[in-house]
DNA sequence: ACCTGAACACCGTTCAAGT
DNA sequence: ACCTGAACACCGTTCAAGT
């Protein structure tokens, strides 16, 4: 019970304890594991720390989610429910462009507020009500775009993985230790800029425009390239 | 040193232990770490478990690599350098979609052989011989083709990073411990197959369809699209 | 019914000590 | 010069016990 010397913010005994007329409820613990991940990285979700932020005792959460995986899926259910949610409402189902493109920029804002849940979870499936959503409002999108069922999934996957794998190497890469970070955010600069040019003719001359691509330009790129290959489909 | 319980295969006492005439060096460590990890998964690699790997104690491995980070780096950088290495010597320079297509072919190969290491490391750079030739390769194939300096390099991180994320996404998915991925391979027919028609329609009309498309399907959809998108580049 | 707290079997990493 | 082994500060999870 001493104070430890651990990167914890302000006070420590039971700071945000809750009153007992409240209790612990999954809907509780996703909302503070989020806060907590969004503020501190990936690292910072362990069951003791989370419970810390809810002022109760660690083991407590096993109350709710069997286990620590079930706690990040419901979490990264949440993260894609808040990214369905914030579609434009008057988005034209018709266009199925727009909702290609408007599902893929949310997404990319979502692993952008939360990397550390997008980089612990864009792999799985989370069977929940969010992504139940998003895989309703994407196949009937392409079916009525004029696709055959069969095609309809193929393209859908092929959409959804692409973003998903895309989002989720970018939250990957930004919810690493920032010392990690800054080790391969420099990696170019550090080492392409001084390879012998004998050995690395190309790599060397293209080195001063690797740095200034970005990863949105990237994620665009891919995207846009999906909808022409959906689009060439479509037509052919 | 008494017997522990762990799932570890035959003897105990030191099995592999190397004769004191060979030191341990970094390439047979990175080499027993990609034998572990290839065998046991991503979960196997541990300091203690690949010091008994290499008959050590678990701590030898901080006198070749700074820490567990540096390890899987250079592990990454093999297993790359192993996927150029199995490039076909006699592949057409000139023609830039077969060099492509080459590349994502043993890419995607080299994650189907270690999974565990590139889902560790798929999105970092390893500054390594490995990825220095990949991006040498690919830089030069895309300048030769006729691509600016800009445009070559836009397009050489939109193909290299979209590859890396799907095969990353890919490796991770099967690292995952073998009772996750059952969960995750079932959700699709335990979930999507039984949802309510009114609700989710298109999900529920489609849910037999979604078990058909292969993550290879997926790839090569995915690669192919960015190699026509950088085929209207050169064109238009 | 719900939460606590000790305990277990692990981690990565450091550092003084051995050879 | 290179490796060892104890130790430290963590993990996720289980389970008997408390209220």
């Amino acid at each position: 019970m001493s104070g430890e010397t651990r990167s914890v913010p302000a006070s420590k005994t039971s700071r945000r304890r809750r009153n007992r007329s409240d209790p612990l409820s999954s809907e509780l613990i996703v909302e503070r594991a989020l806060d907590l991940t969004r503020r501190e990285g990936a690292q910072a979700l362990t069951m003791r720390r989370l419970g810390e932020e809810l002022g109760v005792d660690p083991t407590a959460v096993y109350r709710h989610f069997r286990d620590k995986d079930e706690l990040v899926l419901a979490c990264m259910d949440r993260v894609v429910a808040m990214a369905y949610d914030a579609l434009d409402p008057h988005l034209d189902v018709q266009d199925w462009r727009g909702v290609l493109r408007a599902v893929a920029n949310q997404s990319w804002k979502a692993c952008e507020a939360h990397p550390a849940i997008y980089s612990l979870a864009y792999h799985r499936t989370t069977g929940g009500p969010g992504e139940r959503k998003m895989v309703e409002l994407l196949l009937s999108t392409l079916a009525r775009a004029g696709l055959s069922p069969r095609q309809a999934v193929l393209h859908y996957r092929t959409f959804a993985d692409s973003m998903l794998a895309m989002c989720g190497m970018k939250a990957g890469a930004q919810s690493l230790e920032t010392t990690l970070q800054e080790k391969d955010a420099g990696a170019w600069a550090r080492i392409y800029a001084i390879l012998p040019q004998e050995e690395y003719p190309a790599a060397r001359a293209h080195a001063p425009h690797l740095a200034e691509v970005t990863e949105r330009d990237i994620y665009l790129a891919v995207t846009d390239a999906v909808i022409s290959l959906i689009d060439a489909t479509l037509r052919g």
